[in-house]
DNA sequence: GATGAATGAGTTTTCATTCAT
DNA sequence: GATGAATGAAAACTCATTCAT
């Protein structure tokens, strides 16, 4: 999912002969390394020797590129976000028509391996545990929050406009928290069991959830088949 | 919440007035500060220094007890475990009656302010991050989930055979899984938007996830009321 | 060779019937474990924890009743030198008549097993590194030093008067300091090289000595045959 | 004896004065530093804080070069080894000729202040007690052991077969053992009596013991006179 | 006399940061 | 820009000693 640092272009730039120095490349291969160390390690063994010898780069490029090492790991959280709203906006772009397919994009995108992962949900829960202390990490730490709520809301707004013509503010956000709160724990739980977690049962029960609230966008599942399955 | 340290009987002994050489209260002073630190600074901040500064204790009293600072962590991960199930217990005693108030019970004390407060959501946070690298704070870190799956499940059998007569497993267990996410997500919610978090609207949230799949066992909401509400 | 802590009398002594405070009891057992961790561990693994374990005492037996580790250590080294003295002593009684029959039997108790074995040499090796900072090891690491030197010394005296009729002080102290350094070195052998280590060999290598300074009093060797074996 | 680190060439680089960051100078600091804490404070009192404090290095300089104190140490341990025999082999170099004279000067360089002083002498035993609990430590303290063995084992049945013409590998197998014990003991003799050791005295022990083993050899001493002095 | 919880100075180790090269 | 040796504050841990019980 996430580009190695081995796939980044070696020195072979067709203008640059020997891009000895590539600050921007620097910068790229320590992030990368702060989410490898992150997820593996956690927080607390993400240690600075750990980064560099996993981006193999010297000791001073961290202070050199970001200040300090808490810019860093700020600056792979900010990545690590940017990336997560990329690859969903990316599965929408392809996915979505209507709003209650929208809503079910989202929720298939991040139930599926791209966005959840080992890697994605253990560096999630590193950087959860250091949010309140790292202001940048706190921004950005909140993986499906900013965008996609609004999203969300707005597919629900429109999907019960479509079927009631009425407005119900109360339900559409008990929807959207709700939706956005599953998924949280689905994650968490992805973590905490990932052998016995299955995708396709995760979905099931987010879209168990929206049919009750909206049963005419969401139709009732009869035995085990499901509207779409989940990608692999 | 938590017994804080002053509020140990400290002359519960009839005769003696105080107990200087208590290895057990000793213990208990540095498990509650080692809660506190966590809650207060994360698991990367939760250094020796404060925790011992914070029990009031001489250094080599965590090593003296506990062997080590990770052993340490391990117990006060045991223990808030331990508060949690019996806080549960607490309510579940006094509420239930009935699979589905139990269910209503278990969601209603879970998000209630005894068991879903800053202090053990920061908790509960910092040593999600860590459980990789320490096994009793992974084997204890599951809050929520070892006894409470089971009873869970078994009331959502119970709910389910009352009204429908018929074994549907697949749905009992969606349920189960479901109302634990939920409220894996409604904690993640209340640590991440302290300010705008909602008890009751969690409550109706994971309320309404019930009626949609069990609707004669949890009845539909109209308006803002509620079966009962949350305690403050 | 050494009285365990097993064998001192554990409470059936005639006179008294819980005997539950018998400091000299206590005493033994500490310095018994001291010389078993000494042995086993070596001086920097040699802690008051690991000495009070073995010994199944309490802590704050060693201050009371030696004042400090160090007195702990330094009565042990004496309690060692004291127990290598007597059991050469006893085994000088079973044996020696005549003066060279005299340096035979030191020779042969001093590389034999009651005297030179793993836990012995362990002890005299970790005691010399501490012998410096200690003045009572000082004073008892000498193992062999003290009483010896004179009972040698005095032996090749009488062997070489008895033989030539003259005196030679520097042959006799020649012989004395070479006796004692070439046991000496044969205790770091057998500590070095405890597989290849031979006790035949190591007596007859000091014999050759013997019979090179003194041919009339230590005839010269044929063959594989010796004097006498030591004993194994 | 040892290279202090003052004699250390302070401007040998043409063209910097001085270069700070040196890190083989600061590890032969470190080192030496070692040796000295060693000699003058046994192991257990040779601390981290000591040995930088002699070096005139930052604290963090052992864990950089080194990774631990045990592998400084371990390092000390191989240089101290490999001085010894530098210094065996210059001496050797100088003035052997002949499988007798080969071992007397063995006899002579290992007696001598260059390799047995108050300071080898005091690392060397302070070494020994430690060897059990570290490998390098056990590999490299065997001072006299590894590569002298074998080249006065060769020099034995060299002068032997010279004499006698015919194999007696016991009596070369004796006195290759002998004579490395009797240096063995010399070395503690001096640790233990530096006062009184003398090390002609010594020299002509050594020599009266091979003497006795290879008569024509070593031919026998008369009176206070001795082939050659042991230098001052 | 005996106990063992408690202490805290001191130990080794860690690690983000600095800065001469 | 880049390096990596060097730093030293602070981390975890050790352990002989103390002293209330």
């Amino acid at each position: 999912m996430y580009i190695s640092p081995k796939e980044i272009d070696p020195g072979k730039a067709p203008k640059k002969r020997l891009p000895e120095r590539d600050p921007e490349r620097s910068k790229l291969l320590l992030i990368e390394a702060t989410l490898d160390a992150l997820a593996e390690n956690g927080i607390s063994e993400a240690t600075v020797s750990k980064i560099i010898a996993r981006a193999g780069v010297s000791r001073g490029m961290i202070h050199l590129h970001f200040g300090s090492k808490d810019a860093l790991i700020g600056a792979a959280a900010k990545l690590f976000s940017e990336r997560y709203y990329d690859e969903m906006e990316r599965q929408l772009t392809d996915a979505a028509n209507g709003p209650a397919a929208t809503v079910l994009a989202v929720v298939r995108a991040d139930l599926g391996p791209q966005l959840m992962n080992k890697k994605s949900v253990a560096i999630w829960h590193a950087l959860r545990g250091e949010a309140h202390r790292n202001a940048t990490i706190g921004k950005y730490s909140n993986t499906r929050d900013r965008k996609l709520r609004k999203l969300i809301s707005d597919s629900f707004a429109a999907v019960d406009t479509i079927h009631k013509g009425a407005d119900r503010s109360e339900l559409i956000n008990d929807a959207t928290l709700g939706v956005l709160a599953l998924l949280e724990g689905m994650w968490t739980d992805f973590m905490v069991h990932p052998r016995s977690f299955n995708r396709d049962d995760a979905f099931r029960i987010v879209y168990r959830f929206l049919g009750g609230l909206f049963p005419e966008a969401f139709k009732p599942i009869h035995g085990d088949c499901q509207p779409r399955q989940v990608p692999k």
